[in-house]
DNA sequence: TTACTTATTGTCAATGTGACGATAAGTATC
DNA sequence: GATACTTATCGTCACATTGACAATAAGTAA
Protein backbone atom coordinates (compact mmCIF):
# COMPACT_ATOMS: atom_id res chain seq x y z
CA UNK A 1 0.00 0.00 0.00
CA UNK A 2 1.64 2.95 -1.09
CA UNK A 3 -0.43 5.10 1.01
CA UNK A 4 0.54 3.75 4.17
CA UNK A 5 0.96 5.90 7.19
CA UNK A 6 4.60 5.89 8.69
CA UNK A 7 6.95 8.55 6.31
CA UNK A 8 8.09 6.52 3.53
CA UNK A 9 12.04 7.02 3.43
CA UNK A 10 13.25 9.74 1.34
CA UNK A 11 16.72 9.46 -0.92
CA UNK A 12 18.86 11.68 -2.29
CA UNK A 13 18.32 10.43 -6.44
CA UNK A 14 21.47 11.14 -8.51
CA UNK A 15 22.51 11.13 -12.35
CA UNK A 16 25.19 9.58 -13.76
CA UNK A 17 25.92 9.52 -17.21
CA UNK A 18 27.73 6.71 -19.35
CA UNK A 19 29.54 8.79 -22.13
CA UNK A 20 30.79 6.83 -24.82
CA UNK A 21 32.67 7.82 -27.82
CA UNK A 22 35.09 6.29 -30.62
CA UNK A 23 38.70 8.11 -30.43
CA UNK A 24 41.65 6.63 -32.55
CA UNK A 25 39.16 3.21 -32.90
CA UNK A 26 38.84 2.16 -29.78
CA UNK A 27 35.50 2.64 -27.47
CA UNK A 28 35.98 5.59 -25.08
CA UNK A 29 34.42 6.71 -22.31
CA UNK A 30 33.85 10.20 -20.20
CA UNK A 31 35.35 10.61 -16.97
CA UNK A 32 35.76 13.18 -14.25
CA UNK A 33 38.35 13.01 -11.33
CA UNK A 34 36.71 13.41 -8.38
CA UNK A 35 38.19 16.35 -6.20
CA UNK A 36 36.02 15.35 -2.73
CA UNK A 37 36.10 12.40 -0.38
CA UNK A 38 34.84 9.68 -0.79
CA UNK A 39 37.51 8.16 -3.51
CA UNK A 40 38.98 11.82 -3.78
CA UNK A 41 41.05 11.36 -6.69
CA UNK A 42 39.47 8.25 -8.39
CA UNK A 43 38.25 8.31 -11.96
CA UNK A 44 33.92 8.26 -11.54
CA UNK A 45 31.30 9.05 -14.11
CA UNK A 46 29.91 12.50 -14.30
CA UNK A 47 26.44 12.80 -12.37
CA UNK A 48 24.91 14.85 -9.87
CA UNK A 49 21.39 14.84 -7.94
CA UNK A 50 18.15 15.38 -9.56
CA UNK A 51 16.67 18.29 -9.02
CA UNK A 52 12.74 18.87 -7.87
CA UNK A 53 10.07 18.89 -10.64
CA UNK A 54 13.22 17.85 -13.23
CA UNK A 55 13.04 15.11 -15.77
CA UNK A 56 15.41 12.05 -15.45
CA UNK A 57 16.74 12.42 -18.83
CA UNK A 58 17.19 16.07 -18.89
CA UNK A 59 18.91 15.92 -15.96
CA UNK A 60 21.09 13.54 -17.04
CA UNK A 61 21.67 16.06 -19.77
CA UNK A 62 21.96 19.03 -17.72
CA UNK A 63 24.53 17.20 -15.48
CA UNK A 64 26.47 16.32 -18.75
CA UNK A 65 26.47 19.82 -20.07
CA UNK A 66 27.61 20.86 -16.39
CA UNK A 67 30.73 19.06 -16.42
CA UNK A 68 32.29 18.94 -20.13
CA UNK A 69 31.00 22.84 -20.07
CA UNK A 70 29.27 21.51 -23.45
CA UNK A 71 26.14 23.49 -24.19
CA UNK A 72 24.40 20.76 -26.55
CA UNK A 73 25.96 17.54 -25.81
CA UNK A 74 25.11 15.65 -28.90
CA UNK A 75 24.20 11.75 -29.14
CA UNK A 76 21.60 9.60 -27.99
CA UNK A 77 21.16 9.52 -24.47
CA UNK A 78 18.95 7.18 -23.10
CA UNK A 79 17.70 5.67 -19.70
CA UNK A 80 20.09 2.84 -18.68
CA UNK A 81 19.04 1.65 -15.38
CA UNK A 82 19.09 2.31 -11.33
CA UNK A 83 21.36 1.26 -8.96
CA UNK A 84 20.85 1.57 -5.10
CA UNK A 85 19.67 2.77 -3.18
CA UNK A 86 21.70 0.52 -0.16
CA UNK A 87 25.22 -0.14 -0.14
CA UNK A 88 26.83 1.79 -3.23
CA UNK A 89 27.76 5.18 -1.36
CA UNK A 90 29.61 5.45 2.44
CA UNK A 91 27.52 8.30 3.43
CA UNK A 92 24.67 6.93 2.49
CA UNK A 93 21.54 5.35 1.02
CA UNK A 94 21.71 7.66 -2.71
CA UNK A 95 19.70 5.77 -5.76
CA UNK A 96 21.49 6.40 -8.78
CA UNK A 97 19.67 6.48 -12.03
CA UNK A 98 22.39 5.79 -14.80
CA UNK A 99 22.37 6.80 -18.21
CA UNK A 100 23.79 5.85 -22.15
CA UNK A 101 25.19 8.48 -24.31
CA UNK A 102 26.22 7.01 -27.42
CA UNK A 103 27.99 10.44 -29.10
CA UNK A 104 30.48 11.54 -31.61
CA UNK A 105 33.92 12.59 -30.18
CA UNK A 106 33.25 16.06 -28.68
CA UNK A 107 35.99 18.20 -27.28
CA UNK A 108 35.03 18.54 -23.07
CA UNK A 109 36.33 21.76 -21.18
CA UNK A 110 40.14 22.20 -20.95
CA UNK A 111 41.67 20.80 -17.88
CA UNK A 112 43.42 22.84 -15.39
CA UNK A 113 40.72 24.75 -13.74
CA UNK A 114 39.75 23.39 -9.78
CA UNK A 115 36.59 21.91 -10.69
CA UNK A 116 36.38 18.72 -11.68
CA UNK A 117 37.48 18.25 -14.87
CA UNK A 118 36.36 15.27 -17.92
CA UNK A 119 38.28 13.94 -20.08
CA UNK A 120 37.88 10.35 -22.27
CA UNK A 121 39.62 7.22 -21.55
CA UNK A 122 39.85 4.02 -23.07
CA UNK A 123 37.07 1.96 -22.23
CA UNK A 124 38.97 -1.35 -22.19
CA UNK A 125 41.78 0.44 -19.75
CA UNK A 126 38.98 0.46 -16.97
CA UNK A 127 38.24 -3.29 -18.23
CA UNK A 128 41.45 -4.81 -17.71
CA UNK A 129 41.75 -3.18 -14.32
CA UNK A 130 44.29 -0.16 -15.23
CA UNK A 131 41.79 2.28 -14.73
CA UNK A 132 39.74 2.44 -11.04
CA UNK A 133 36.23 3.63 -10.38
CA UNK A 134 34.99 5.52 -7.51
CA UNK A 135 31.41 3.52 -6.03
CA UNK A 136 29.93 0.91 -8.65
CA UNK A 137 30.82 3.15 -11.40
CA UNK A 138 32.38 -0.05 -13.08
CA UNK A 139 28.96 -2.34 -13.00
CA UNK A 140 27.22 0.84 -14.63
CA UNK A 141 30.07 0.70 -17.12
CA UNK A 142 29.85 -2.48 -17.67
CA UNK A 143 26.10 -2.59 -18.12
CA UNK A 144 26.01 0.42 -20.75
CA UNK A 145 28.73 -1.40 -22.30
CA UNK A 146 26.74 -4.27 -22.78
CA UNK A 147 23.24 -2.06 -23.74
CA UNK A 148 25.45 -0.45 -26.57
CA UNK A 149 26.89 -3.55 -28.11
CA UNK A 150 23.16 -5.02 -28.35
CA UNK A 151 21.75 -1.38 -29.48
CA UNK A 152 24.00 -1.51 -32.68
CA UNK A 153 22.45 -4.94 -33.36
CA UNK A 154 19.14 -3.88 -33.92
CA UNK A 155 19.01 -0.45 -34.05
CA UNK A 156 20.59 2.55 -35.86
CA UNK A 157 22.01 4.02 -33.18
CA UNK A 158 25.63 3.00 -34.43
CA UNK A 159 25.38 6.16 -36.35
CA UNK A 160 24.89 8.28 -32.93
CA UNK A 161 28.88 8.00 -32.41
CA UNK A 162 29.41 9.81 -36.02
CA UNK A 163 28.54 13.02 -37.25
CA UNK A 164 25.54 13.59 -39.61
CA UNK A 165 26.90 12.15 -42.55
CA UNK A 166 29.52 9.53 -42.41
CA UNK A 167 31.15 6.84 -44.49
CA UNK A 168 30.17 3.22 -44.44
CA UNK A 169 33.74 2.41 -43.52
CA UNK A 170 33.29 4.98 -40.50
CA UNK A 171 30.07 3.28 -39.19
CA UNK A 172 31.73 0.04 -39.69
CA UNK A 173 34.78 1.40 -37.80
CA UNK A 174 31.94 1.86 -34.72
CA UNK A 175 30.11 -1.36 -35.00
CA UNK A 176 34.40 -2.53 -34.59
CA UNK A 177 35.28 -1.01 -31.76
CA UNK A 178 32.18 -1.33 -29.48
CA UNK A 179 31.77 -5.25 -30.59
CA UNK A 180 35.99 -5.53 -30.03
CA UNK A 181 35.95 -7.37 -33.55
CA UNK A 182 36.96 -7.07 -36.98
CA UNK A 183 34.26 -7.27 -39.36
CA UNK A 184 34.46 -7.87 -43.19
CA UNK A 185 33.96 -4.44 -44.90
CA UNK A 186 32.65 -6.22 -48.00
CA UNK A 187 29.66 -7.72 -46.23
CA UNK A 188 29.24 -4.95 -43.98
CA UNK A 189 29.03 -2.70 -46.67
CA UNK A 190 26.11 -4.90 -48.29
CA UNK A 191 24.56 -4.99 -44.49
CA UNK A 192 24.47 -1.15 -44.73
CA UNK A 193 23.78 -0.28 -47.92
CA UNK A 194 21.21 -3.29 -48.42
CA UNK A 195 19.16 -2.54 -45.64
CA UNK A 196 15.69 -0.33 -46.64
CA UNK A 197 15.27 2.81 -44.61
CA UNK A 198 18.75 2.84 -42.99
CA UNK A 199 20.93 4.88 -44.28
CA UNK A 200 20.50 7.63 -47.79
CA UNK A 201 23.23 8.45 -49.76
CA UNK A 202 24.35 12.51 -49.69
CA UNK A 203 25.31 12.06 -53.29
CA UNK A 204 29.13 13.46 -51.80
CA UNK A 205 31.78 12.00 -51.40
CA UNK A 206 35.01 11.92 -48.57
CA UNK A 207 38.46 11.89 -49.66
CA UNK A 208 40.52 9.57 -46.73
CA UNK A 209 43.88 9.53 -46.37
CA UNK A 210 44.66 6.80 -48.87
CA UNK A 211 42.62 4.79 -51.27
CA UNK A 212 39.31 4.95 -53.09
CA UNK A 213 36.65 7.70 -52.04
CA UNK A 214 33.84 6.72 -50.13
CA UNK A 215 30.22 7.98 -50.70
CA UNK A 216 29.10 9.83 -48.19
CA UNK A 217 26.02 8.60 -46.39
CA UNK A 218 23.60 9.89 -43.56
CA UNK A 219 20.87 8.30 -41.35
CA UNK A 220 17.35 7.97 -43.26
CA UNK A 221 14.01 9.32 -41.99
CA UNK A 222 12.73 6.39 -40.93
CA UNK A 223 15.79 5.52 -38.96
CA UNK A 224 16.04 8.61 -37.59
CA UNK A 225 12.48 8.70 -36.53
CA UNK A 226 13.09 5.46 -34.57
CA UNK A 227 15.89 6.63 -32.43
CA UNK A 228 13.61 6.15 -28.93
CA UNK A 229 11.77 3.51 -30.51
CA UNK A 230 13.20 -0.10 -28.67
CA UNK A 231 11.71 -1.90 -31.04
CA UNK A 232 14.28 -3.22 -34.36
CA UNK A 233 12.18 -1.33 -36.82
CA UNK A 234 14.92 -0.80 -39.25
CA UNK A 235 17.74 -3.22 -38.52
CA UNK A 236 15.07 -6.31 -39.51
CA UNK A 237 16.93 -8.83 -39.65
CA UNK A 238 19.55 -7.65 -37.35
CA UNK A 239 22.92 -7.09 -37.56
CA UNK A 240 24.44 -9.70 -35.50
CA UNK A 241 28.04 -9.36 -33.76
CA UNK A 242 30.13 -12.55 -34.28
CA UNK A 243 29.57 -15.01 -31.85
CA UNK A 244 32.60 -16.83 -30.92
CA UNK B 1 29.46 17.79 -8.34
CA UNK B 2 27.82 15.46 -6.29
CA UNK B 3 29.03 16.22 -3.12
CA UNK B 4 27.94 20.16 -3.50
CA UNK B 5 27.02 22.58 -0.66
CA UNK B 6 23.22 22.63 -0.46
CA UNK B 7 21.54 19.33 0.66
CA UNK B 8 20.26 17.68 -2.38
CA UNK B 9 16.75 17.35 -2.87
CA UNK B 10 15.06 13.80 -1.20
CA UNK B 11 12.45 11.78 -2.70
CA UNK B 12 10.08 9.19 -1.94
CA UNK B 13 10.98 5.99 -4.19
CA UNK B 14 8.82 2.99 -5.00
CA UNK B 15 8.60 0.59 -6.67
CA UNK B 16 6.47 -1.01 -8.86
CA UNK B 17 5.87 -4.69 -10.80
CA UNK B 18 4.09 -5.43 -13.93
CA UNK B 19 3.67 -8.65 -13.50
CA UNK B 20 2.86 -10.46 -16.61
CA UNK B 21 1.09 -14.08 -17.09
CA UNK B 22 -0.66 -15.99 -19.65
CA UNK B 23 -4.21 -17.23 -18.96
CA UNK B 24 -6.50 -18.36 -21.87
CA UNK B 25 -4.60 -18.01 -24.08
CA UNK B 26 -3.98 -14.16 -23.43
CA UNK B 27 -1.74 -12.03 -21.76
CA UNK B 28 -3.17 -10.86 -18.54
CA UNK B 29 -1.51 -8.21 -15.52
CA UNK B 30 -1.27 -8.37 -12.05
CA UNK B 31 -3.55 -4.71 -11.14
CA UNK B 32 -4.51 -3.75 -7.73
CA UNK B 33 -7.89 -1.63 -7.15
CA UNK B 34 -6.57 1.61 -5.16
CA UNK B 35 -8.64 2.23 -1.92
CA UNK B 36 -7.49 5.70 -1.06
CA UNK B 37 -6.67 8.88 -3.02
CA UNK B 38 -5.40 9.59 -5.41
CA UNK B 39 -6.93 7.61 -8.10
CA UNK B 40 -9.30 6.03 -5.69
CA UNK B 41 -11.42 2.88 -7.23
CA UNK B 42 -9.18 3.12 -10.16
CA UNK B 43 -6.63 0.09 -11.02
CA UNK B 44 -2.94 0.05 -10.10
CA UNK B 45 0.60 -1.21 -10.89
CA UNK B 46 1.10 -3.20 -7.29
CA UNK B 47 4.06 -1.64 -5.67
CA UNK B 48 5.06 0.07 -2.57
CA UNK B 49 7.59 2.51 -1.02
CA UNK B 50 11.19 1.18 -1.28
CA UNK B 51 12.76 0.53 2.52
CA UNK B 52 16.23 2.22 3.29
CA UNK B 53 18.96 -0.49 2.90
CA UNK B 54 16.80 -2.61 0.79
CA UNK B 55 17.64 -3.40 -2.92
CA UNK B 56 15.24 -2.22 -5.42
CA UNK B 57 14.30 -6.02 -6.46
CA UNK B 58 14.14 -7.13 -3.16
CA UNK B 59 11.87 -4.29 -2.96
CA UNK B 60 9.81 -4.85 -5.58
CA UNK B 61 9.70 -9.05 -4.93
CA UNK B 62 8.77 -8.17 -1.22
CA UNK B 63 5.33 -5.79 -2.51
CA UNK B 64 4.43 -8.11 -4.76
CA UNK B 65 4.50 -10.71 -1.80
CA UNK B 66 2.59 -8.31 0.52
CA UNK B 67 -0.10 -7.46 -2.09
CA UNK B 68 -0.62 -10.79 -3.09
CA UNK B 69 -0.42 -12.66 -0.22
CA UNK B 70 2.45 -15.14 -2.11
CA UNK B 71 5.24 -16.22 0.04
CA UNK B 72 7.38 -17.12 -2.80
CA UNK B 73 6.37 -15.66 -6.43
CA UNK B 74 7.27 -17.65 -8.80
CA UNK B 75 8.85 -16.35 -12.47
CA UNK B 76 11.48 -14.14 -13.50
CA UNK B 77 11.81 -10.79 -11.97
CA UNK B 78 13.56 -7.77 -13.61
CA UNK B 79 14.04 -4.17 -13.53
CA UNK B 80 12.60 -2.57 -16.30
CA UNK B 81 13.30 1.06 -15.70
CA UNK B 82 12.15 4.39 -13.69
CA UNK B 83 9.76 6.99 -13.96
CA UNK B 84 9.49 10.43 -12.87
CA UNK B 85 10.24 11.96 -10.08
CA UNK B 86 8.46 14.99 -11.73
CA UNK B 87 5.04 14.82 -12.67
CA UNK B 88 3.57 11.38 -11.93
CA UNK B 89 1.90 11.70 -8.69
CA UNK B 90 -0.29 14.60 -7.98
CA UNK B 91 0.79 14.47 -4.05
CA UNK B 92 4.58 15.25 -5.07
CA UNK B 93 7.54 14.34 -6.84
CA UNK B 94 7.74 10.49 -6.25
CA UNK B 95 10.64 8.26 -8.37
CA UNK B 96 9.46 5.11 -9.25
CA UNK B 97 11.09 1.82 -10.03
CA UNK B 98 9.18 -0.03 -12.27
CA UNK B 99 9.89 -4.04 -12.64
CA UNK B 100 8.93 -6.58 -14.68
CA UNK B 101 8.04 -10.02 -13.86
CA UNK B 102 6.90 -12.54 -16.33
CA UNK B 103 5.55 -15.82 -14.17
CA UNK B 104 3.30 -18.80 -15.09
CA UNK B 105 -0.09 -18.02 -13.67
CA UNK B 106 -0.43 -18.16 -9.91
CA UNK B 107 -3.53 -17.47 -7.69
CA UNK B 108 -3.78 -14.36 -5.88
CA UNK B 109 -5.23 -13.93 -2.27
CA UNK B 110 -8.73 -14.18 -2.15
CA UNK B 111 -10.59 -10.49 -2.49
CA UNK B 112 -13.05 -9.63 0.20
CA UNK B 113 -10.65 -7.81 2.54
CA UNK B 114 -11.00 -4.59 2.95
CA UNK B 115 -6.73 -4.41 1.80
CA UNK B 116 -6.45 -3.59 -1.77
CA UNK B 117 -6.44 -6.94 -3.29
CA UNK B 118 -4.91 -8.04 -6.71
CA UNK B 119 -6.24 -10.14 -9.39
CA UNK B 120 -5.26 -10.49 -12.93
CA UNK B 121 -6.23 -8.81 -15.75
CA UNK B 122 -6.11 -9.20 -19.46
CA UNK B 123 -3.96 -7.02 -21.06
CA UNK B 124 -6.02 -6.13 -23.88
CA UNK B 125 -8.21 -4.90 -21.79
CA UNK B 126 -6.14 -1.75 -20.75
CA UNK B 127 -4.70 -1.17 -24.34
CA UNK B 128 -7.76 -0.64 -26.29
CA UNK B 129 -9.01 1.16 -23.52
CA UNK B 130 -11.97 -0.39 -21.47
CA UNK B 131 -9.65 -0.16 -18.28
CA UNK B 132 -8.13 2.76 -16.92
CA UNK B 133 -5.16 3.18 -14.86
CA UNK B 134 -3.56 5.17 -12.21
CA UNK B 135 -1.10 7.45 -12.23
CA UNK B 136 1.84 6.63 -15.65
CA UNK B 137 0.86 3.03 -15.02
CA UNK B 138 -0.30 2.79 -18.55
CA UNK B 139 2.63 4.03 -19.78
CA UNK B 140 4.94 1.70 -17.62
CA UNK B 141 2.90 -1.32 -18.82
CA UNK B 142 3.29 -0.40 -22.29
CA UNK B 143 6.84 -0.15 -21.93
CA UNK B 144 6.65 -3.52 -19.90
CA UNK B 145 4.99 -5.28 -22.60
CA UNK B 146 7.39 -4.15 -25.45
CA UNK B 147 10.57 -5.50 -22.86
CA UNK B 148 8.53 -8.84 -22.83
CA UNK B 149 7.89 -9.09 -26.39
CA UNK B 150 11.55 -8.19 -27.42
CA UNK B 151 13.01 -10.39 -24.41
CA UNK B 152 11.30 -14.16 -26.22
CA UNK B 153 12.89 -13.24 -28.92
CA UNK B 154 16.64 -13.37 -28.07
CA UNK B 155 16.55 -14.94 -24.42
CA UNK B 156 14.80 -18.51 -23.40
CA UNK B 157 12.60 -16.49 -21.03
CA UNK B 158 9.52 -17.16 -22.46
CA UNK B 159 9.53 -20.58 -20.51
CA UNK B 160 9.77 -18.34 -17.03
CA UNK B 161 5.57 -17.85 -18.02
CA UNK B 162 5.56 -21.82 -18.26
CA UNK B 163 6.22 -24.54 -15.44
CA UNK B 164 8.85 -26.23 -14.13
CA UNK B 165 8.15 -28.55 -17.51
CA UNK B 166 6.11 -27.41 -20.58
CA UNK B 167 5.25 -28.78 -24.05
CA UNK B 168 6.05 -27.04 -27.20
CA UNK B 169 2.64 -26.27 -27.78
CA UNK B 170 2.33 -24.58 -24.42
CA UNK B 171 5.56 -22.47 -24.80
CA UNK B 172 4.26 -21.37 -28.29
CA UNK B 173 1.09 -20.37 -27.20
CA UNK B 174 3.40 -17.75 -24.56
CA UNK B 175 5.11 -16.17 -27.79
CA UNK B 176 1.54 -16.30 -29.44
CA UNK B 177 0.33 -14.59 -26.49
CA UNK B 178 2.85 -12.12 -25.69
CA UNK B 179 3.28 -11.12 -29.31
CA UNK B 180 -0.49 -11.39 -30.31
CA UNK B 181 0.28 -13.69 -33.43
CA UNK B 182 -0.63 -17.19 -34.41
CA UNK B 183 2.79 -18.88 -35.00
CA UNK B 184 3.57 -21.78 -36.96
CA UNK B 185 3.13 -25.12 -35.02
CA UNK B 186 5.93 -26.86 -36.94
CA UNK B 187 8.03 -24.27 -37.64
CA UNK B 188 7.72 -23.16 -33.86
CA UNK B 189 8.76 -26.67 -32.91
CA UNK B 190 11.50 -26.77 -35.01
CA UNK B 191 13.21 -23.74 -33.85
CA UNK B 192 12.33 -24.90 -30.07
CA UNK B 193 13.64 -28.03 -30.13
CA UNK B 194 16.58 -27.56 -33.12
CA UNK B 195 18.49 -24.94 -30.72
CA UNK B 196 21.66 -26.28 -28.76
CA UNK B 197 21.26 -25.52 -25.14
CA UNK B 198 17.40 -24.16 -24.90
CA UNK B 199 15.52 -27.03 -24.38
CA UNK B 200 16.26 -30.51 -22.25
CA UNK B 201 13.89 -33.39 -23.41
CA UNK B 202 12.16 -34.60 -19.87
CA UNK B 203 11.33 -38.34 -21.16
CA UNK B 204 7.72 -37.68 -20.08
CA UNK B 205 4.61 -37.34 -21.96
CA UNK B 206 1.38 -35.12 -21.33
CA UNK B 207 -1.76 -35.78 -22.36
CA UNK B 208 -3.96 -32.94 -23.32
CA UNK B 209 -7.60 -33.02 -24.25
CA UNK B 210 -7.35 -34.04 -27.32
CA UNK B 211 -4.71 -35.07 -30.08
CA UNK B 212 -1.18 -37.49 -29.87
CA UNK B 213 0.25 -36.68 -26.33
CA UNK B 214 3.62 -34.29 -26.40
CA UNK B 215 6.97 -34.72 -25.19
CA UNK B 216 7.66 -32.77 -21.38
CA UNK B 217 10.23 -30.43 -22.05
CA UNK B 218 12.41 -28.31 -19.65
CA UNK B 219 14.91 -25.50 -19.69
CA UNK B 220 18.65 -26.78 -20.35
CA UNK B 221 20.99 -25.67 -17.54
CA UNK B 222 22.67 -23.82 -20.45
CA UNK B 223 19.39 -21.46 -20.62
CA UNK B 224 18.73 -21.70 -16.71
CA UNK B 225 21.81 -20.07 -16.23
CA UNK B 226 21.53 -17.29 -18.86
CA UNK B 227 18.39 -16.04 -17.23
CA UNK B 228 20.27 -12.88 -15.99
CA UNK B 229 22.32 -12.20 -18.99
CA UNK B 230 21.33 -9.54 -21.24
CA UNK B 231 23.14 -11.71 -23.94
CA UNK B 232 21.42 -13.65 -26.24
CA UNK B 233 23.49 -16.41 -25.35
CA UNK B 234 20.98 -19.43 -25.82
CA UNK B 235 18.25 -18.18 -28.85
CA UNK B 236 20.75 -17.80 -31.26
CA UNK B 237 19.72 -16.40 -34.36
CA UNK B 238 17.07 -15.30 -32.02
CA UNK B 239 13.52 -16.19 -32.95
CA UNK B 240 12.25 -13.03 -34.44
CA UNK B 241 8.15 -12.09 -34.15
CA UNK B 242 7.07 -11.88 -37.32
CA UNK B 243 7.07 -8.38 -38.81
CA UNK B 244 4.06 -7.36 -40.51
C1' DT C 1 -13.57 -48.40 -37.61
C1' DT C 2 -13.98 -43.68 -38.69
C1' DA C 3 -13.60 -38.90 -37.73
C1' DC C 4 -11.16 -35.56 -35.46
C1' DT C 5 -7.43 -33.40 -32.96
C1' DT C 6 -2.85 -32.22 -31.91
C1' DA C 7 2.25 -33.57 -32.24
C1' DT C 8 6.14 -34.36 -34.91
C1' DT C 9 8.94 -35.15 -39.01
C1' DG C 10 10.05 -33.72 -43.66
C1' DT C 11 10.47 -31.04 -48.04
C1' DC C 12 11.38 -27.07 -50.79
C1' DA C 13 12.04 -22.47 -52.24
C1' DA C 14 13.49 -17.88 -50.74
C1' DT C 15 16.34 -15.15 -47.95
C1' DG C 16 20.34 -13.80 -45.46
C1' DT C 17 25.26 -14.56 -44.14
C1' DG C 18 30.27 -15.70 -44.16
C1' DA C 19 34.22 -16.19 -46.96
C1' DC C 20 36.55 -14.30 -50.44
C1' DG C 21 37.69 -12.90 -55.66
C1' DA C 22 37.68 -8.98 -58.70
C1' DT C 23 37.37 -4.32 -60.01
C1' DA C 24 37.32 0.82 -59.22
C1' DA C 25 39.46 4.99 -58.02
C1' DG C 26 42.08 7.56 -55.40
C1' DT C 27 47.39 8.85 -53.55
C1' DA C 28 52.43 8.16 -53.18
C1' DT C 29 56.59 6.72 -55.58
C1' DC C 30 59.62 5.76 -59.17
C1' DG D 1 53.28 8.58 -67.02
C1' DA D 2 53.65 3.89 -65.05
C1' DT D 3 53.66 1.30 -60.94
C1' DA D 4 52.71 0.19 -56.27
C1' DC D 5 49.64 0.69 -52.61
C1' DT D 6 45.35 1.66 -50.28
C1' DT D 7 40.60 1.69 -49.55
C1' DA D 8 35.79 1.34 -51.65
C1' DT D 9 32.50 -1.20 -54.00
C1' DC D 10 30.51 -4.99 -56.63
C1' DG D 11 29.99 -10.05 -57.37
C1' DT D 12 29.97 -14.99 -56.53
C1' DC D 13 29.12 -19.15 -54.10
C1' DA D 14 28.24 -22.37 -50.41
C1' DC D 15 25.74 -22.74 -46.34
C1' DA D 16 22.41 -21.75 -42.64
C1' DT D 17 17.91 -20.30 -41.46
C1' DT D 18 13.16 -19.39 -42.34
C1' DG D 19 8.32 -19.52 -44.12
C1' DA D 20 4.96 -22.28 -46.33
C1' DC D 21 3.02 -26.48 -46.31
C1' DA D 22 2.60 -31.92 -47.16
C1' DA D 23 2.67 -36.12 -44.66
C1' DT D 24 2.64 -39.05 -40.86
C1' DA D 25 2.03 -40.35 -35.79
C1' DA D 26 -0.74 -41.10 -31.92
C1' DG D 27 -4.05 -39.99 -29.04
C1' DT D 28 -9.77 -39.32 -28.00
C1' DA D 29 -14.70 -39.30 -29.31
C1' DA D 30 -18.45 -41.20 -32.04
Amino acid sequence: MPDSYPAPARFPVTVDVVALTILGGALHVLLITRLLEPFRGTLALPGGFVLAAEDLVAAARRELAEETGVEQVPGHLEQLGSYGPAGRDPRGDVLTVAHLLMAPNFPVLAAGSDAEHAAWYPVGNVMDGSLELAFDHRQILDDAVERAKSKLEYSPLGAAFCGEEFTIAQLRAVYEAVWGTRLDPRNFHRKATGTPGFLEDTGQMFMGDAGRPAALFRLAPAARASAGQPTRAVLNPPLMRPHG
